[in-house]
DNA sequence: ATGGCAAACGCAGTTTGA
């Protein structure tokens, strides 16, 4: 089965690569962050002509997730159980024993910032909502637009970045919260080395130079690692006309044997 | 030189992203 992530800035402007990457790849699953539409505009209609039926939570202008997927999906759920969110950042839905929680994590904007404090308490959040989770679905991934470089590895320029949004102290220690739960870093546990980012900032040429950050993360629970095939983060949708600035990451599990 | 680009909203320029 082959599961990706995809913050696409706007579904609106990218649902023709988003087509045309569907049909490429093959993928049998893309979550997607970022859709910024309103639920009566998603394009369902499209997306099951070539085959994918859609889970969509979304708003105007800003957020908005979404899962696409040609296997049926099941138990299926938008914000937090209570629904006290107030923006369209979470989406969960399960084909068989797989569960897949998509998250668009508040960017937080500056450390000093309302923003900062509720992206914070997203995550906190967010562990309590997996943790419950991961009780009932022990085959569970989670991804997403995190908005966290996990660690310097992560990251082009760690000394220019030390301290800053993204990379601050108590981001990286709410995402190991998270981790604590049982989860991996499924990028970082088949690459332990590699340097290679998933955004791109559309200014200054940042793509050309390859000068960008890892955020987009797939983590896998532990009941989850035996069936790891392959994770990468596919570039070459950061390089057509008109790109998102986050690129797709891309998980291959091994059939059930 | 601390910017740059892109998108939404809406029709000019502001806000946001990361």
């Amino acid at each position: 089965m082959k599961i990706a992530s995809w913050n696409v800035n706007s579904l609106k402007v990218r649902l023709p690569q988003v087509l045309s990457w569907l049909q490429e790849s093959q993928s049998d699953v893309l979550c997607l962050q970022e859709t910024k539409l309103p639920d009566p505009r998603f394009p369902a209609a499209e997306l099951a002509e070539i085959g994918y039926q859609s889970l969509f939570h979304g708003q105007s202008t800003y957020n908005g997730v979404a899962i696409l997927s040609r296997l049926p999906l099941q138990a299926s759920q938008c914000d937090w159980p209570d629904g006290s969110d107030g923006q369209a950042r979470l989406c969960a839905t399960s084909i068989g024993d797989l569960r897949i929680v998509n998250v668009y994590v508040p960017n937080g904007q500056s450390l000093d910032s309302d923003k900062y404090r509720y992206k914070l308490d997203w995550l906190a959040r967010l562990q309590d909502f997996l943790r419950a989770e991961l009780a009932r679905w022990p085959r569970l991934l989670l991804l997403g637009d995190f908005n966290i470089a996990p660690s310097d590895l992560d990251v082009h320029d760690p000394a220019a970045w030390a301290g800053e949004i993204l990379c601050s102290d108590a981001e990286r220690a709410a995402l190991q919260g998270i981790l604590s739960l049982g989860l991996h870093d499924l990028f970082r546990h088949q690459h332990p080395d590699a340097q290679e980012w998933s955004w791109w900032d559309y200014r200054a040429a940042s793509f050309r130079r390859n000068i960008g950050l890892r955020i987009d993360l797939l983590l896998g629970s532990d009941a989850l690692l035996p069936a790891l095939d392959d994770v990468h983060i596919d570039r070459t949708a950061r390089a057509v006309e008109r790109p998102s600035d986050h690129a797709p990451v891309v998980l291959q599990l091994k059939e059930p044997s």
